[in-house]
DNA sequence: CGTAAGACTTGCCAGTAGGCTG
DNA sequence: CAGCCTACTGGCAAGTCTTACG
């Protein structure tokens, strides 16, 4: 890479700031204790957040509940203050039911009113959606600064329902070029600052309140700079395959050392490889949810059985890992590895370090060493695509028609969702679709059967008259009984690919750790259509691999 | 060194646009 | 042509890894 440098010239308009509060009707009250009260502005504000997600569970959640109240008195006058004095006297039901209206007003709106809003976001989006790099006009990923509100964590966040603030103008620092036309802030208002920095990819950024951690305006996956360093990841991983044999003969010897450090080194590369499991940094506790990684896995977070089943040192995985999503597994592994395992168990109490000698930063600084550019997640990366190629291979038979082929892609996908343990909540509205699609092939058989009887006819009254007129008949109903057939088989392809699909996210793997030129070369060689594969905007993400096809890869 | 800040990738999900169907 | 359904998109939280700092 050519200095460090980004970019050479960087020219955008800036965010775009969340609307400013507009307060409620007169009508619509706020009730302390039965009483109606007019609350100042960023009191009312701050309740609105609230009243908004009245029917969410976690409105009923005591953590949330008391987050939330100490940073509303914050924005309270102290005439407000003294009132209210307690959450459960607060009333905000009207609030709700008008904000219900409103959105039930809103899908109600006539055809010209819609067309309205949306020209006006063409108009926005065309305006600070894009920025120009480097002769290129690319397209911003999200050039809106994210509104106020209150903060949802996932799984059990002791912040949730505090206060994420409004970001102002004085908030945010600008970075584009100087040479530049330098983006204007609103009226009345200034920047906290406009840099020139070339080293860094955001346009701007700001400080939330929430974490203390910066949040960034960046382009879109389908810019060149995304694209490029999307590419290097998986030429990243490409060099990984070369020398991964290398590498699990290096850990598997390192099983023996001498030292603790270098037993759970590579006791914890293995689980890496093996499982595609994270890194696992630290995390500051009481800060977010209490999630792990690899090498942040605790005693209580595996079991150990010298035998279960017909199997033998079987390793038993359950914890919480990134989004709180669980993660649980039962794995046979090497004797040696189990024998480690028991030594690092020795003495340990359930919320001890599992790898009380190792942390991510250790692992990578090995991992360095071992090849230039590696680091943990390459593994994942890695073993995903290989995963991918493999499964593609095993599950496309040259025969099968389109619907059948892509039923096999998304097996391989889900193959490889399942190794990074991609899941989802089933959708609400799963059963239904389910059944929906059922009805459909029901249907569909029935037409089958029909369309059969009508060829058997046909044939009949072919071989009774031989004449020309009833021979094409025949043909007419043999194609239309064909027809029939492939659209069946398609709808019972989509139904077998919803069902297995259930609580499996594809949409993650595909966007993130499968090398696209797998899956073009994939549909090179099967004469199946890209779009089949990948919707327009993965298509513009992956214009770079789409680009380079070739039939092999 | 260890720690914090900074930059950038990965992750799930809710809301909605737009196609389909009765 | 409305209502329904689905696929997509945007939102933003939560990771990983690098860099800066004392």
């Amino acid at each position: 890479k050519y200095n460090g440098s980004k970019w050479r010239f960087l020219e955008h308009k800036g965010p775009v700031f969340a609307p400013a509060y507009e307060p409620l009707p007169e009508k619509v009250k706020f009730y302390y204790n039965g009483k109606p009260m007019k609350l100042s502005a960023p009191a009312e504000e701050v309740a609105t957040f609230f009243a908004k997600m009245l029917d969410h569970e976690y409105t009923t959640k005591d953590i949330f509940r008391k987050n939330f109240y100490k940073d509303w008195r914050k924005e309270m006058t102290s005439e407000e203050k003294s009132i209210i004095t307690d959450l459960k006297k607060c009333d905000f039901s009207e609030m709700n039911e008008y904000f219900k209206a409103q959105s039930e007003a809103r899908k109600q709106m006539s055809k010209e009113e819609k067309q309205k809003i949306k020209e006006e976001n063409e108009r926005l989006l065309s305006e600070y959606g894009f920025c120009i790099m480097d002769n290129h006009r690319e397209r911003i990923g999200n050039f809106r600064i994210e509104p106020p509100g209150l903060f949802r964590g996932r799984g059990d966040h002791p912040k949730m329902g505090m206060l994420k603030r409004r970001i102002r103008p004085e908030d945010v620092i600008i970075n584009c070029s100087k040479d530049s036309k330098h983006p204007k802030p609103p009226p009345g208002t200034k920047w906290k600052e406009v840099r020139h920095d070339n080293k860094v990819t955001w346009l701007a950024s700001w400080t939330e309140n929430i974490q203390g951690s910066i949040k960034y305006i960046m382009l879109n996956p389908s810019s060149r700079i995304k694209g490029e360093k999307d590419w290097q990841k998986y030429e990243t991983a490409r060099r990984l395959k070369k020398c991964v044999d290398r590498i699990r003969t290096q850990y598997r010897e390192d099983w023996k050392s001498k030292e603790m450090r270098i037993r759970q080194r590579a006791v914890a590369l293995y689980f890496i490889d093996k499982l595609a499991l994270r890194a696992g940094n630290e995390k500051e506790e009481g800060e977010t949810a209490d999630t792990v990684g690899c090498c942040s896995l605790r005693v209580e977070h595996i079991k150990l059985f010298p035998k279960m089943d017909e199997q033998e040192y079987v390793v038993e995985f359950d914890f919480l890992g990134k989004d709180s999503i669980r993660y649980y597994n039962k794995i046979p592994v090497e004797k040696r590895v189990f024998k480690n395992l028991q030594l690092f168990l020795e003495n340990k109490q359930p919320e001890d370090d599992l790898f009380d000698r190792l942390n991510t930063s250790i692992l990578n600084k090995h991992l360095q060493e071992l090849m230039d550019g590696l680091t943990a997640k390459v593994f994942r990366t890695y073993n995903a695509s290989i995963t991918l190629q493999q499964q593609l291979k095993e599950l496309t038979c040259c025969d099968d028609s389109i619907p059948a082929k892509l039923l096999s892609y998304n097996r391989a996908n889900r193959a490889v969702a399942i190794l990074c343990n991609h899941q989802r909540a089933p959708p609400k509205t799963f059963e239904k679709s389910m059944q929906n699609l059922q009805t459909k092939i029901d249907e569909k058989q029935n037409q089958l059967s029909a369309a059969r009887k009508q060829l058997k006819a046909a044939k009949a009254n072919h071989k009774a008259s031989h004449d020309d007129k009833s021979k094409k008949a025949v043909e007419v109903k043999r194609k239309a009984v064909q027809r029939i057939e492939e659209q069946l088989m398609k709808l019972q392809m989509q139904a077998t690919d919803r069902e297995e699909n259930k609580q499996i996210a594809l949409g993650t793997s595909k966007l993130n750790y499968l090398d696209p030129r797998i899956s073009v070369a994939w549909c090179k060689k099967w004469g199946v259509p890209i779009e089949k594969i990948y919707n327009k905007t993965q298509r513009e993400k992956f214009a770079w691999a789409i680009d380079m096809a070739e039939k092999e890869f």
